[in-house]
RNA sequence: GGGGAGGUUCCCGAGCGGUCAAAGGGAACAGACUGUAAAUCUGUCGGCUCCGCCUUCGGAGGUUCGAAUCCUCCCCUCCCCA
């Protein structure tokens, strides 16, 4: 039975960043194996913005272990946190949501949750259950259990306090509130980033002071965003999202730099530790081309979410229209009316909608970034004449045909 | 309630009566190069049939030949004291 727990803390440990306190893991596991009762496993999630993106699937690989090894994981909803906003990270004040855009938010992550997450083996709650009908008198014994002091040690805030910017009271309460989740839920174990490791030991606190058995704390690291330095986060705008096009997730795979391939690499693909680390080395002797590699995960994550075969496909258009720098099969059509017989460039570019104002064009232009039947135009009075379909090129990726009518 | 600081072009952030469409950085876009939409280098980055003109610097007025820069009122943010 301890054989069977240590090597279940063997798999659960791969990948995890910290887990606290040290060295519990394996007592809690072989304590559950034994009592044939599986671990609550509880996770929150924010519903704070539609779609779940590849920083959230680190965490959500844990919680996949965790269901592996036969344990149960609760998938928390924070539909009444989204309203006060996880201050955690952020150098300024979130803004609240309205109640219609959190649900919208939440239908969305439970689709795309069971990607990677078995349904079977997930309690799906929301903290509205309990904190949509607490009293105000109930939250204000909640908030006693923290002090000023204690909640202002947080990296954040203190950072916060420090720039002189401002801490509004419901940010301070995030952490008690989402420590009182895993009392409500009775959590054996909380998964979360390391970012988080401030609420998540919150949630022990509460569980002691209710006389309940304390969580075991799992950190997962933090997923740097396609820029390679921020967190990977909506707000940043640096995601790749779980429901985007096959062709938009190869795209931006290959567009990280080489450096974030390999943290990729280990965060996210299901290539072995000890892979990574020979990759790192091939990369690093000049053996492996970074190309090659990038080429590999990107498969990989498209075939994830969607499938092997628009994996290839993805793969397919990606070397014909960007590396042999060929036209893409799907380019769109787009009549445009000519005023006079013919139009100069920077117009037509503008009313196809290729470019977003005559200046605009006039500059890509000047630039030579502008091709009219794959020929490079340079001169911003060049004329379109009504007539037969041109295909324009505006960069490496806008393309249109032109049909030019009168 | 009192005192102070501030709102500038996508973001951060200079400017403090003319030489400002507004420094610098970031992002983005383009070109070159390349092993890739990496890295690097260079350029562009309000609008306009664009070598000139027009509209911007929280909002509304005002003073000036002339204001992002000065004055008045209003809106918003932040800090300190109470």
């Amino acid at each position: 039975m301890v054989a069977e727990a240590r090597a279940q803390a063997e798999t659960l440990e791969r990948g995890a960043a910290e887990i606290l306190p040290e060295g519990d893991l394996v007592g809690r596991l072989a304590a559950a194996i034994a009592a044939g009762r599986p671990l609550r496993v509880k996770a929150g999630f924010d519903p704070t913005a539609p779609d779940l993106h590849l920083g959230h699937t680190v965490l959500l690989q844990k919680l996949r272990h965790f269901q592996e090894l036969g344990h149960q994981v609760i998938f928390l909803i924070g539909d009444f946190t989204a309203a006060i906003g996880d201050p955690t990270g952020k150098q300024e004040t979130r803004p609240v949501l309205s109640p219609e855009q959190i649900e919208a938010n939440a239908a969305t992550y439970l689709e795309q949750v069971y990607t990677i997450l078995d349904s079977a083996r997930t309690e799906v709650r929301r903290n509205g259950e309990w904190f949509g009908v607490m009293s105000a008198a109930d939250l204000i014994r909640l908030a006693a259990r923290g002090t000023v002091a204690r909640l202002l040690e947080r990296d954040d805030f203190s950072k916060r306090m420090a720039a002189g910017r401002a801490i509004g009271v419901h940010e301070l309460l995030y952490p008690l509130i989402q420590g009182y989740d895993s009392v409500r839920l009775e959590a054996d174990v909380e998964v979360g980033g390391t970012d988080q490791k401030f609420n998540l030991l919150m949630g022990r606190e509460l569980q002691r002071e209710a006389g309940l058995s304390q969580q075991l704390v799992v950190m997962v690291p933090i997923l740097e965003g396609l820029d390679g330095v921020q967190k990977m986060s909506k707000s940043l705008g640096n995601t790749i999202g779980l429901r985007e096009s096959p062709k938009a997730i190869y795209g931006k795979v290959m567009s990280i730099s080489d450096d974030l391939m390999v943290r990729y690499y280990e965060l996210v693909s299901g290539v072995g530790s000890a892979a990574v680390e020979r990759l790192r080395g091939d990369l690093a002797a000049g053996a492996v081309n970074p190309m090659a590699a990038k080429k590999a995960l990107a498969r990989e994550l498209v075939g994830r979410f969607h499938s092997p075969a628009a994996a290839a496909d993805a793969e397919a258009k990606f070397e014909r229209e960007v590396q042999s720098g060929g036209v893409p099969e799907d380019v769109g059509v787009v009549a445009i009316h000519l005023d006079r017989g013919s139009e100069w460039l920077p117009g037509v570019l503008t009313k196809a909608g290729l470019t977003s104002s005559t200046s605009e064009a006039i500059r890509l232009i000047r630039q030579g970034a502008v091709r009219v039947e794959g020929e490079r135009i340079t001169d911003k009075e060049h004329q379109i004449v009504a007539g037969a379909a041109v295909l324009v090129q505006v960069g490496k990726r806008r393309y249109a045909r032109i049909d030019p009518q009168t």
